[in-house]
DNA sequence: ACACATGATGGAATCGTTTCCATGAGACCG
DNA sequence: CGGTCTCATGGAAACGATTCCATCATGTGT
């Protein structure tokens, strides 16, 4: 790996080479204290002679803190979750910051493990996207790392600050535009663990006056598979559904591929609206009505709040926007 | 951000808890050396009392090695590259390794900047989609680090090991199969760098005995906005084309769009290949005939040789699959 | 009973950096 | 000319872990 066997020069070679103490060396190369032009001209040129980089083990060390941001989202494949994960890494950059990222999975257990091993690795800024419940997340807070949620907030931990976007008004928009077209069956596709859209779902019939059916809120792991035999299963065995929400790009992506098979016309038979304004859904057949709320500002907001160390840092809730296109129609 | 003021335990503070020496707890803890039932006993309560978790500053410090992978890719919102990082996330997770994540914006500059950072950091294990050249790489490997490169390999630098796929086959395959169709005026789309594809694609056509028309082999940059531009330009500007290649998702993308744009008909007026088998490529209509790469397998596999320390890594060239849907026709 | 092996244990060195502190050399002012 | 102030500089401590080595106690074989 390393083919010249000649080890990494540190501060000590340095300053044997510029023919002066480590401190100098130090203090020319971070800029701080004074040093005579002259110093500083020998200094500089033995560092870079040597091609010297300063180590931030040892800096990190020293000064009792590791730079640099965790992220931690359930898959970074999702369209939703790899543009939150831009931002972030947007917003680390101009601040100088490296990104550890990492994949739960959504899975809570997974999460644990990734939140132990960067509080070992002393990353002490995290940005998650979180599974596991407040419980889980109080060795992390005890630890002292500063925990920023983004997409979705945690019940048993209010004190850490969310970026969620307004998922009551985006539902309750999405609902009125169907209830306006006329539609009465209308049905949620849920992710499993999106309760706020769901109540959010619920009140927004409620109201409009539409009764809630039960059985029109379906529920799926967050899994391509899982997505697709949930939706399957609402087309195929509520055949009265005029309308679906799909509460996220997966689960729409499933919907219309569902449809397709099903030789369910989208929007002669169902209307649907989805959450996420994903690419594909202008280039989609027909082109997907959508909920947006932006990822890539989510996650710019949330390293931006992980960032601000000193202030106790507040929530934001971003605004969504009702993109209409060609996949809601009126009630059949 | 630490609302008790309490510092963090070392492993001092577990030895002076244990009433033992601090040598004794490393062992313990680390699972090295001997140590009676009881003292373990003793160190493993105290440890769990004071909710001790080892530095990973200190330990590789002493150690001189940090672990962890280095992931540069070009933008992580493309659905390519966030499967090639999902690939290796899932085997670094495998490996029990850290992951450092950054976006080049297919920037030399940037990418130059983040090698920077990755060799402060101590980051010694790289996988990179490559945006400078060979001689950029210069510093990085002169200081001992590993690098693997994905997707693309890089002229000056021969010796390093490199995960690509097949191209020339994925190119020559979509070429027959048009050519099969009876298309002459093949364009191909390309993104600034896609050298490979580019040659692959003229010796496609001269193998076929089609004339290499230079004006319909244009290159865009990695934006939307380019890519849009120069899609838009080909078909306006080149109506006599009857088939595109594009050569990536973003180009596929940004055709479909320009050609629906132009009221130019897929595949009735033009027959479109696209590189990358997205999801989209299904629900797009008409549904995309693609070369398929796994992007997934690419990353799994260059995180694989990049932890592979010893041995003198082998390049690996992954095999492209030709997925046939309904955007080709005979020509019109 | 003695030499020796074995096991448990703690002290101290080490990794590479930053930073506190002491020292020495000029400069400036009265 | 002497006192004080500032600036440049280097030695050494500190950070938190691992690990070498010395020490001591306890068997064990002859």
């Amino acid at each position: 790996m390393r083919p010249d066997g000649q080890r990494r020069s540190t501060i000590k070679d340095v300053a044997e080479a510029a023919e002066v103490g480590v401190a100098t060396v130090s203090r020319v190369l971070s800029g701080t204290g004074s040093a005579s032009r002259e110093t500083r001209e020998k200094v500089l040129a033995a560092a870079a002679r040597l091609d010297y980089r300063p180590s931030a083990l040892g800096r990190n060390l020293r000064r009792r803190r590791t730079g640099g941001i965790g992220l931690l989202v359930p898959d970074i494949t999702d369209v939703f979750y790899a543009r939150l994960a831009d931002g972030v890494l947007s917003c680390a950059r101009s601040a100088g910051e490296a990104v550890w990222t990492g994949a739960t999975g959504d899975d809570p257990e997974r999460e644990a493990h990734l939140i132990g091993t960067l509080i070992e690795e002393g990353v002490e800024r995290v940005i998650a996207v979180p599974s596991g419940d407040g419980e889980m997340w109080g060795p992390a807070l005890r630890h002292g790392l500063g925990v920023v949620f983004a997409e979705r907030a945690v019940a048993g931990a209010d004190h850490v600050p969310a970026v969620v976007s307004d998922e009551r008004t985006g539902v309750r928009t999405a609902v009125e535009y169907l209830a306006g077209l006329g539609h009465r069956r209308i049905a949620f596709l849920a992710r499993h663990g999106q309760t706020q859209r769901v109540r959010a779902f619920r009140e927004a019939l409620a109201a409009r006056g539409v009764p809630v059916d039960d059985e029109l809120i379906v529920q799926a792991q967050a899994t391509r598979d899982a997505a697709y035999a949930a939706a399957a299963g609402l087309l195929q065995h509520r055949s009265d559904v005029t309308a679906v929400v799909a509460g996220g790009n997966l689960l729409g992506e499933a919907t219309v591929l569902a449809a397709r098979e099903l030789d369910v016309r989208v929007p002669r038979d169902v209307s649907l609206i989805m959450f996420d304004d994903v690419p594909w859904a202008e280039l989609c057949h027909p082109p997907l009505t959508v909920i947006s709320q932006s990822a890539q500002d989510m996650g710019y907001r949330a390293a931006e709040l992980v960032l601000r160390e000193g202030r106790r840092a507040r929530s934001i809730t971003l605004p969504t926007e009702l993109i209409v296109r060609a996949s809601c129609g009126p009630r059949r």
